[in-house]
This record gives C-alpha cells, sequence and structure tokens, in this order.
DNA sequence: TCAATTCGGAACCAATCGGTCAATAACTGA
DNA sequence: TCAGTTATTGACCGATTGGTTCCGAATTGA
C-alpha cells in the first residue's frame, strides 16, 4: 500500500530511552534524539507526535522491557527462592556499571513534579513492581508464613530500599558499600 | 565606596535553589530564575557567574542550612535517644506535603551523571550525613554496645533507606504507606 | 560636592530550542 | 505499469535559550 518504515519503533525508543535516561527529558535535546537514534527529524516527527510522546512511549517500553521481566522473575515459582529473587534483584544495581539508576526513578524525580501523566505510570509502575516482591515473599520460606499485610509491608520496604540503591548508586557510591546495605537490608527479614 | 546591593544574596538562592529543586536544573530558564529571585538579568549576572554557578551556591546553600542542621541534630546528645532522632528524620520524608523530595537526592539524579563539580559534592554531603546517622546511633540504647563497623553499615541503610522515601514521596506515595516503610524499618533495627 | 562604584532594567546577541513542511523516494495493490 | 500512499530528508520557522552590554539612577567615601 505504501513505503514502509525503514527503522524499527522500539530500536529506536530503546535508544532514545538511553538519552532520557542518562540526561532527563529537559537535558535531552531533539538533536540529541535524532542522533541516538539514527532518523532524520521529519521521520521522528511521522512516527511520535512530539518530544513529551517520546518520553511517554520510552517508558512504556521500559515498563514492558526491564519492569516486566523483572516481574516475571519475581514471581515465576520455578525461579528459585523468593528470597534469593529478591536479593538478586537487588545486587541487579550495584553490578550496574554504567551507574544509570533506573529510568522509573529518574522519571519520578525528574518528571513527575510537574507531568501528572508520567507521574500516574510511574505510579502504577511502583506498585505492580512492589506486588511482584509480595509475591516473592509469598514463595520464600519465611514469608509465607506471613499474613498477605505482612508480606506486602515488607514488599513496600524492599521496594524502597531498592530505590534507595539506585539513588546511592548514581551518586557514586561504592560497590562494597552497596553490597553492605543489601546484606544488612536481606538479614532484618 | 559603591551602591550596596538591594538584594540579599542568601534570600535570592533560596528562591533559586527552591525553583531548581522543583523543576531540575535544565528545566530551570533564566526568567524562571529571575521570577523567583525577583531581581533583575543584570543583578544576577553581577552577583552570580552563570547559572551553573547559581546551581552550585544553591547546593551548598542547601549543605549549609537543611543538612547542616540535619547533621546538628542528629549529633547532638540534648535532643533526645538516637534512635528516636533518626525516627524524626524519616518521618520528616512523609510530613513534607509539598513532595519535593530532598534537593541533595534530585541533584544526584538530575546532575550527577553529567557535571563531576555537583556529583563529588553531593557524595560528601550524603557521607556526611551518614556519619551523622552512625554518631545517633551511637546514642542509642541498642547502638552504643555495637562495633563501629556495625553501626557504619546500619547507618548506610538507614541513608538509603531516607533516599528511597524521597524518590517515593516524589512519586506520589500515600503517606501511609511511607509511614509503614517507616515503621517496618526501625523495626528491624 | 563629586568621583567612584554598583545598582536595576531593558535592549540586544548568537545559538539552540521544539516543531513544520514541501519535495522526493520507495513501496503496494490493482 | 502506474495510481495511491506513506516514509525520508533537510531546509526552514518563530520562540526561547543563556549570556552581554549599555544606560541613567542611586549610594557611597573623600
Amino acid at each position: 500500500m505504501a513505503r514502509p518504515r525503514e527503522f524499527d519503533i522500539d530500536e529506536a525508543l530503546d535508544r532514545a530511552m538511553a538519552v532520557f535516561w542518562e540526561k532527563g527529558y529537559e537535558g535531552t535535546s531533539l538533536q540529541d534524539l535524532l542522533q541516538a537514534m539514527k532518523i532524520a527529524r521529519g521521520s521522528l516527527y511521522k512516527a511520535f507526535e512530539d518530544k513529551h510522546s517520546i518520553y511517554l512511549a520510552a517508558l512504556d517500553r521500559y515498563d514492558q522491557t526491564e519492569v516486566e521481566s523483572g516481574i516475571a522473575f519475581l514471581c515465576d515459582p520455578k525461579a528459585g527462592d523468593g528470597m534469593a529473587k529478591i536479593r538478586t534483584m537487588l545486587e541487579a544495581v550495584k553490578a550496574d556499571k554504567a551507574r544509570r539508576g533506573c529510568f522509573m526513578c529518574n522519571a519520578a524525580l525528574d518528571r513527575a513534579s510537574v507531568d501528572a501523566e508520567i507521574s500516574a505510570k510511574v505510579s502504577t509502575m511502583l506498585h505492580r513492581l512492589e506486588d511482584a516482591v509480595a509475591a516473592a515473599l509469598k514463595q520464600s520460606r519465611r514469608g509465607k508464613r506471613w499474613s498477605a499485610k505482612r508480606r506486602a509491608v515488607t514488599a513496600a520496604t524492599i521496594l524502597n530500599t531498592y530505590m534507595g540503591l539506585r539513588v546511592l548508586s548514581r551518586a557514586g557510591y561504592a560497590e562494597k558499600d552497596l553490597q553492605a546495605i543489601v546484606d544488612n537490608t536481606l538479614s532484618t527479614i
């Protein structure tokens, strides 16, 4: 019927996400995006409405890839003990050599206060992740005997720890310090 | 000798900080700053070098006011039990109705990855705050019997929790959820 | 009183911002 | 083969960006 698109939307979004991730929304110019996405100005505006909608789409993509796979991992009963999965999740932060933090977390601090749509999106993502942590707790030796309420509170605390780690990681905390926080947190649960 | 400055530098910096705090570095324009600081363009460039130096000065001011007073509170033996002071510090987050998060924390995510000077400043501020938490622990019934090492690790964990709370607060988490995280965290120490 | 100095304000600057558009190229179904 | 449709490209747009400069007014010490 017509000329097909020459670039892959999702691939372009991945690249856009990487730039937003590193530089933030306002810190990223159209030119930064075009260069990273390797497409021309016109093509970008054919495929997306504007800069804001690209950010939203990138956030959705982060949700569908990173967050969703994390949730699937936490919920998967075949992936091992629940507590071990939670440890894996927390230790993944310190292993992130690029110290990019977490896109969702950056979005929360960067945009949530000025963009209600992003704020809402981030909020649901966080709560879904929290529920997945609670599900993982239910699969742990200790957690399965707890009340749902206690699992919920513990999950919120773990998610909170996760967010803190993302911040301290981006702030340049040493890997061993992050590891000590993970160990200390998990030893008290 | 000459005409004196008509505005108060620190007061102007406080206003500048508030704008940077809410909108981030790149999200804040010169016009935003001028409007908030209530001074004219020329006066601003007489008093400061450029936008970047205003941000640095605002960060320093945050350090000297907010952070330093927090540290003084945590270290002050007359301000009560160490653990109670830590609780006060954590609960102050959920009480922040404006949900502005923490300027230092925002700076870490917003600027640390692209500005080494800010990154270094934030890093020292964080470690000083961490040391103050450790000092408060030493003034608590339980903590005074711990080894310095254990206090250090616990302090890092508490600081990490604090950062997480700042993120979740800005992300719009409900006050009761934040309170539950604080209670749960402190009950395990 | 007066030279020195700095004030607030506005005009001005080049550069960059996000965004549009017309011309051209490439693909599809008939 | 060709009409119809959509993607690509890059020139172009007005607005805004951070920053400079110049001005008359105001305040000082001598």
